[in-house]
DNA sequence: CCTGTTCATTCTGCATGCAACGCTACATGC
DNA sequence: GCATGTAGCGTTGCATGCAGAATGAACAGG
């Protein structure tokens, strides 16, 4: 017996085991998994600091899969080494998530155009079909299904776009972006209308097979988040 | 007595000060950093399987460190699970380096963007005088430096742009590059002059602080990159 | 001769022991 | 009162033991 309880589970998982047939799935994986979500949903604020024994108590694995999982997270970007001990959930300002989103357009424009040139018939009605969820959403002020269908945006250009290590690489990108913009996510003077109009055309232009223009809107698309980024960075 | 022989110092090992700052550098970071120079340099060719316990022997480290540094290089995009069992040296063909490619594209037109908007007088300087050695490696047909130089050239805009994590990102997908690439370095048919051509058409456009330029030709440098790639695997 | 079974080797992944180090707090000396 | 020493706790990083799974080879049967 090298596991004494199964705490591993003791969150939401409403199986008791893994599955009898399902594989495991690797400890490491669960951990990073895990702590994944927490940054995320930002029950881990930025700056939290982690330590792998503690992990190791509170997930109910051994020091090994702890300390693996915060490196794979560590690779993610989403934690950072903290001077002289341990990691922390990454905390940072304006600058880190301006340098983000240069990234972010320069990967972000890559599969706007490869979208434009690969995608077929089939995922722009797709993309049509979220654009008018879409709209019936921000008509109904939802700040949070706003943000989710945004997401489910990009996600179906990125994956139309065919290329997925690119695709892989902006997911990260992302949330890195969404933890350190947790803050702002209760975004005052959100324009979903503004969104929609970039949305709308880039559908078009990939509806078109135009990658340049594509690009063009993606990267205007971008720029606005930039703009207000910036201005509320400004603000506050 | 844990270690029985220090194998891994056989590089140069600054083991007489290592105060508050200056760690004696983690082992698993030696044997990452050993693996990668292996990768790297072609003596490790992309689809060897690499095993923990062949790296312990090897490297005369126990398997933990092993074991990390190899999930390190994975992160890095240098080693890639294998079906069941182990890692292997990336190893992929056309299909893989066109996907690397339209990463760097993304990536390095931002590194040109902001390079043009922040690089100042001495930054320019370093690169013009970059580029006089390069022509003259050019003009003497040595293939070897002319791909040191070229490198060095994307080195020097990546960090006169500022933004040190998508430096980050771009070295990565550039040593991606280099060893799924490695077949083709004895480039037949390279043109070192159309790559000065490129490169001074990129440095004037950041003299003259104008980023578009500057991303329109480092966005033409690297498609040629992609159509000599294309036409190499054509002929092969 | 070919196919299917079994066994041995080797691997991966997890748990755990251990030494060295940093930080904190408290006690001691000037 | 302030600086210095020091003991304790928590932490990191490495080594190592062990169980389960997969691979490959020897071998029996059709």
């Amino acid at each position: 017996m090298q596991n004494e309880q199964g705490q591993v589970d003791a969150g939401q998982e409403t199986s008791g085991h893994f599955g009898p047939l399902a594989r495991p799935e690797a400890l490491t994986d669960q951990v990073a998994e895990r702590l994944r979500s927490a940054i995320l949903s930002g029950a881990l604020a930025p700056g939290t600091h982690l330590s792998v024994p503690e992990i190791a108590r509170q997930l109910g694995v051994s020091r090994t899969p702890a300390r693996e999982g915060l490196i794979a997270l560590e690779r993610e970007g989403l934690v950072e080494p903290r001077a002289s001990t341990g990691v922390a959930v990454i905390a940072g300002g304006t600058p880190e998530i301006l340098d983000l989103l240069d990234i972010r357009e320069g990967l972000e424009i890559m599969t706007a155009r490869r979208a434009a040139e690969r995608m077929g018939a089939d995922g722009v009605a797709r993309l049509r079909a979220l654009f008018a969820q879409h709209e019936v959403v921000v008509e109904r002020g939802d700040l949070a299904g706003h943000v989710e269908l945004d997401a489910a945006f990009h996600r179906l250009i990125r994956d139309g776009g065919g290329n997925a290590r690119l695709a892989r690489q902006l997911v990260q990108i992302d949330q890195q972006l969404r933890v350190l913009n947790s803050r702002l996510s209760r975004a005052q003077g959100w324009s979903g209308r503004a969104v929609l109009r970039d949305h709308k055309a880039i559908i078009d232009a990939i509806a078109a097979s135009d990658p340049d223009a594509a690009e063009r809107h993606m990267r205007a698309h971008i720029e606005r988040t930039r703009a207000f980024q910036l201005q509320s960075a400004g603000k506050g």
